[in-house]
DNA sequence: GTCTATACCTCGATAGAC
DNA sequence: GTCTATCGAGGTATAGAC
């Protein structure tokens, strides 16, 4: 067990995992099918009976990657329950998130500066993505506005759409400065959406 | 002339011309050598007399574009002589500016993706970029507190990093939509961190 | 399904003539 | 400075044995 090989599953299961991981870290097209093997412990034919193309596999990985994320969100946000909580708290695994992820940022809008073609698979994956993770944000901020009446005068989709525009902007500047002080300005500006003083 | 080579201009300038372009439209890994050069106009040969590596240029990339981007953006706010319209009219350069690149974002963050290592020059200029980005928004919101009293309540830097995140937040949704719903946004967010009623 | 072997191309980069 | 020719490596993808 010397080598760094992915072991357990099946094939494609090991293949996907390794793509994940390179696709990831080093970006789409600085990784190649070589590699991939290598680390997946697998034949070039191999590769090929489970995956048409290398579009075909980058493809799959943003699928799963998309499963994995919403749904490992969802749950986080489950499991708190004061929606003024939750609220925050998005913010801060967002963070933890980030700085778990060495600052490498969004799978997704890293794969699209990587693929020009807005209409390609690839891109329409992207923005599927991140109208999910518009859909949870909405979802927290509804949450929060019915919870109290102090919170009537607020729109839910204004809210959540500045919420959403504040996330992506905190993920992006944190991207840049390999830091997370953007999400400790977010975390402001999220309070002053729901007209608290800061 | 029938041929989409650049004319103009020395060997050195053509190449970078041609990477410019290409690299923004297609991506830098993407784009190789040969594709620029031919673009150019010029052999092989003479590109790398002029450039020792492929990252040499992509670097030399970089720096062109951030200075004609910030020289660019400085000018343009130049001729806005109201404070408060320059305000409000940076975003509408940025969204109209975005629209004009058919929605293909920030050549800074767009080559962060393909350029994993954090500490890499490339990285480190598109830092440096975007605290020049950084320095312009405070400049604006600068003038803008000082030119009236109603406004001596706020903070210049609080004011110039909330509006920092939400252009970039409108700028990689608005790449990734392929659309400029949250630019219309992300005004409604400057307008309010100012203390209007939106 | 999985392997080895390989076809064919393009990559970044260099050598040497002029 | 600029050209042509070419290097070795690595790219994606396929063929055929087991």
């Amino acid at each position: 067990m010397s080598k760094s090989t992915i072991q357990r599953g099946t094939a494609r299961d090991r293949i996907l995992a390794a793509a994940s991981d390179l696709f990831y870290r080093q970006g789409y097209n600085a990784t190649g099918i070589q590699q991939i093997i290598d680390e997946a412990g697998v034949s070039k034919g191999t590769f090929y009976t489970h995956f048409k193309t290398k579009d075909d596999l980058g493809l799959a990985y943003l699928n799963q990657r998309n499963h994995e994320e919403s749904t490992g969100l969802r749950q986080m946000l489950a499991e708190i329950k004061d929606p003024y909580q939750r609220y925050l708290n998005f913010n801060t695994i967002m963070k933890e998130w980030m700085k778990s992820s060495g600052y490498r940022g969004c799978a997704f809008s890293n794969m699209s500066a990587e693929v020009p073609d807005g209409n390609s698979p690839i891109r329409k994956m992207a923005k599927f993505h991140y109208e999910g993770f518009r859909a949870i944000i909405r979802d927290v901020v509804e949450d929060l506005l019915k919870s109290d009446a102090k919170y009537k005068g607020l729109n839910v989709q204004y809210v959540a759409d500045q919420y959403m525009i504040t996330q992506v902007g905190a993920l992006l500047n944190s991207e840049i400065y390999q830091d997370e002080w953007p999400y400790v300005h977010a975390e402001k500006a999220i309070r002053a959406l729901i007209g608290e003083k800061v």
